[in-house]
DNA sequence: GCACATAGTGTCGAAAAGGATACCGTGACA
DNA sequence: TGTCACGGTATCCTTTTCGACACTATGTGC
């Protein structure tokens, strides 16, 4: 988890990269949707409890936000007390290639340094030919 | 484009998929990247030319946080008028199955209504059997 | 002497995202 | 009578992001 992003779609209609991309933003979509595939069908608390820093009102906001793409379901058992399930739609598990891609990305490319996301690659350009930063 | 994405990487240590997406934050990195996957090496102002609404100092900000990643490089030229060349390195063009499935989902199921971006399918869910917001 | 192109930087303010905390209703259980 | 679990809301505050706009340096061409 990690990063808000603003999606202002109108700002690149007809970009699909962005436009995908502004359905996994916001700061927990991320985890929340790798937990799904993963474990299928989850309740609030059982999604709470894999998140370990999300606090309540988060968890609520970006659970809504996939619902109301269409990305998961949310179904609520009338019972004392309440009981809520979290599912992905079909749409949602369209996106598992996805998910995948960026979890094995992750997990081979990036490490994490002082509390900071770095590329494990050394980042070999093979382009540069004169002076990088000459100036 | 679309969101602003605030990485704070540090709220999850080891989620590989929020780490990857850490690296693709930001509101115009994913479009800068298919640029610069499809068409190869561009300079500065030519980026500026496929971003039609972005500003000067958003396109440097990300260009700039995207050559900290490692992603891209960064090839000054010592004359004037200014030559500055974008270009991937091998970490970056290690993203690209990424990128290329995040836009075959876009252009295959997103689609702009009213500014907006949405999901094309139904959200068929198939998990769902008590009643839907029964309360 | 002037404007132009390139690739920036600096400052400011608005808006959005995120975090902390407190509160709610109900049934079971002690 | 009191407490707990569950799945939330409401409010307030801070941090981050984004966008607008102005400004810079230098060589060339007029």
């Amino acid at each position: 988890m990690s990063r808000p992003r603003a999606k202002l779609t109108k700002n690149f209609p007809g970009c699909p990269v962005e436009s995908t991309l502004s359905f996994l933003d916001g700061k927990w979509k991320g985890v929340i949707l790798y937990h799904l595939m993963m474990e299928g069908t989850l309740r609030f608390n059982e999604l709470r409890r894999r998140l370990p820093s999300v606090t309540q009102r988060m968890l609520t906001k970006q659970l809504r936000e996939l619902e109301d793409a269409g990305i998961l379901s949310r179904t609520i058992f009338p019972v004392v007390p309440p009981r809520v399930d979290y599912a992905l739609t079909t749409a949602g598990r369209s996106l598992e290639p996805i998910i995948r891609a960026l979890a094995a990305w992750g997990a081979q490319n990036v490490i994490c340094e002082d509390g900071q996301n770095v590329i494990r690659l050394a980042p070999q350009t093979e382009t540069a030919s004169p002076g990088r930063d000459a100036a």
